[in-house]
DNA sequence: TATGAATGAGCTTTCATTCAT
DNA sequence: TATGAATGAAAGCTCATTCAT
């Protein structure tokens, strides 16, 4: 005899859409609380430690109204990293091209450093460091809709740049990624390190940016 | 036990506890055996999700043998972070300081790239990022014997070639960060995107290390 | 982003073999153990209610004990059913065919009111007819094993006796299971309404053989 | 609450509890939706796995309403078993019971095999069988309604076919379960077995009757 | 009367840890 | 030293029931 789950059993029917109300005012706050509270306790604990008995608790709702909202709590964490980041990604789309190339890039890192690093969503990327590998399609996610766009729009400033006679390294057009790797190594220390040795990431970000406007040697 | 409580349990020095015969020839075989598994185990799952009964299958041994060589998860878990990357930092430190600067500290990034990033103790420190908030003992362990002994030496480098001339960026003895957070986001890239759009993490050192050495404008 | 499972998360791969050492002394009647007061918790509640705390109270086992030896409720229960009946299966095959036909399907009858009807082996058929509609695999395994071998073996000692003459009904052979109504009936009845009106179900089944082998008019 | 208290919570006759206006128009309307939604899920899925969720979704009202036409889950299962046979007995019991026997008792049995067997009250008596032990109660009140007036009116046609000569078999009067045996057993076999073997049922219940009404041999 | 969001007790299942052998 | 059967605390998830609207 093989196995084989009980017939009348089959849950797979109903699409579970989470309704719950989501478009009423109330539902909408309550999603929202949710996520809150999701988020501070993936945060504190990693996905698979997170209980959702806490993250109710700190949500005001009972355990039951978290699956009213989400499907399950993977489902919840995906929607947590999903939202949170997105929208400031268009904000640094849209940031203008014109002016000192310097000052744009500079925008974008301190925007940047005060928009999310400084916020509870500089958690959201270290919970996508920390669990992207265990939830491929998150970070593909992420990859598509933040990263990707991200340095999209890095790499054309730094093309305009190189344009201008602004920036002599030309690699930098290939590796956008070096803009931002102090911002992220920023990201880890303060994370971990940072009651060890305090790191002034705007500052670091200051320095960084000053070489790579550094002008070149006069031919 | 189910709940982890790694917050706080500095167990700052393991008083060398339980062990297994770790004097023995098998029984230091048995217990690398299990640190190896682990180590995958971790990396595949992360600290809470990994199973013991599969750490033990790997390893080849049964379940209960891993309580005599570590005291628990958490303990077998911390011994993988602290045994796998201080040899090699040892290396770093003991590098030659005379020579071209440029070629010292091409050396030091190539031999992070080759020995770590491309092994399997690019796992530990992934780790280490994923799961250090959660147990800062851990992290203060790292920060200490690996990413300060690191970065002293690096500070040591760069200090020289600034009094050389050799490196016009004074700041880069204030952030020797700087140098290596190209190689800490290659390291996260290649765990999470490298599928979306492969990291040449050594030329894209390369192209870092060639801005930090850019001779500078001449007066 | 499509649903995905996390990645490093995949269950699949422990076949989970049920060992719990099966094959020690031990073992085994544990499992039996478990098997018995699964039966008795099914057949008081029903599948979907029964409570595994209670069988394992019942057992006189912890709670996790019993996924040492079954793979979850459903697998509990379909082995429950599946190896109580089919033992006595055998035993009716084997019973002779010589001698007068009317004996021989009395002894046939007898045999199944006596080690089944007023065993606790009435409770797995019971749960059978209760539940194998959810359970399609099981209901399958019954027939096959169960009612399909027992009418062939109800049908040729028909068959016998119809060449003998001894039975007059040639519908018989076609429908075997007309012997068995009368009991399966009795099965019912004694569940459920035996505390209103008690069936001597043994006496039933003689006034039904009467019938089955009443000597026709003579022509 | 997930336990279900069924035994022993004899509800005898609901003192006409909480009706949502069942006189009404739709309130009748409506009550009988949920009735009829419901015999579908429980039949599907058994009682204790049957969820209101999916009665309400399929009778077309909200999960809320169920409560203002019945008490509680066990309250709307009880009725929906009392409701749907008890009127088919009286048609029964009405049955003529002048003419041939044999014609008497063939059209009860085929106005059972008609009117219960091959249309969704079978699924009714399914469930009596499959959960009337978690309900004495309603094994009371099925007894008492249907059952024993069934088998009176069959007693009463029995003993008439007795006296008359039609049927020589005299523990028939003491058995009538006997007659209704193989309809029992069609219902069971058409639940559970006719995809492996179809039952031609009616066909059955004519051997059967053949053999009732066999002329004994004349002394 | 009708709704459906909200509740929370209760269930199955997992797995770190122990301990008799 | 080594084993692996046994334990039992936890945690995710479900769903009957309630109640504000």
């Amino acid at each position: 005899m093989t196995t084989q789950k009980p017939a009348g059993t089959s849950r797979t029917r109903r699409p579970r859409a989470p309704e719950g109300g989501e478009r009423t005012e109330k539902g909408a706050a309550r999603r929202a609380a949710i996520l809150d509270a999701a988020l501070d306790e993936f945060a504190a604990r990693g996905f698979a430690s997170a209980r959702l008995d806490d993250v109710a608790r700190r949500a005001g709702v009972a355990k039951g109204t978290i699956y009213l909202y989400f499907k399950d709590k993977q489902a919840l964490f995906e929607e947590l990293v999903r939202t949170n980041l997105v929208p400031h990604i268009a904000a640094i789309e849209a940031m203008p091209t014109e002016g000192p190339l310097r000052a744009r890039v500079e925008a974008f890192a301190e925007h940047f450093v005060r928009e999310v690093l400084m916020t509870r969503r500089a958690d959201v990327i270290r919970l996508v460091l920390a669990e992207g590998r265990r939830f491929p399609a998150l970070a593909e996610f992420h990859y598509r809709e933040v990263v990707q766009r991200a340095l999209t729009a890095l790499q054309r400033l730094i093309q305009i740049g190189v344009e201008r006679g602004e920036i002599r390294h030309e690699a930098l057009v290939r590796f956008p990624q070096l803009v931002m790797a102090p911002i992220m190594m920023g990201l880890i220390w303060t994370g971990l390190f940072n009651r060890f040795a305090p790191l002034d990431v705007a500052a670091m970000m200051r320095a960084h940016l000053d070489m790579l406007f550094a002008p070149g040697r006069e031919p």
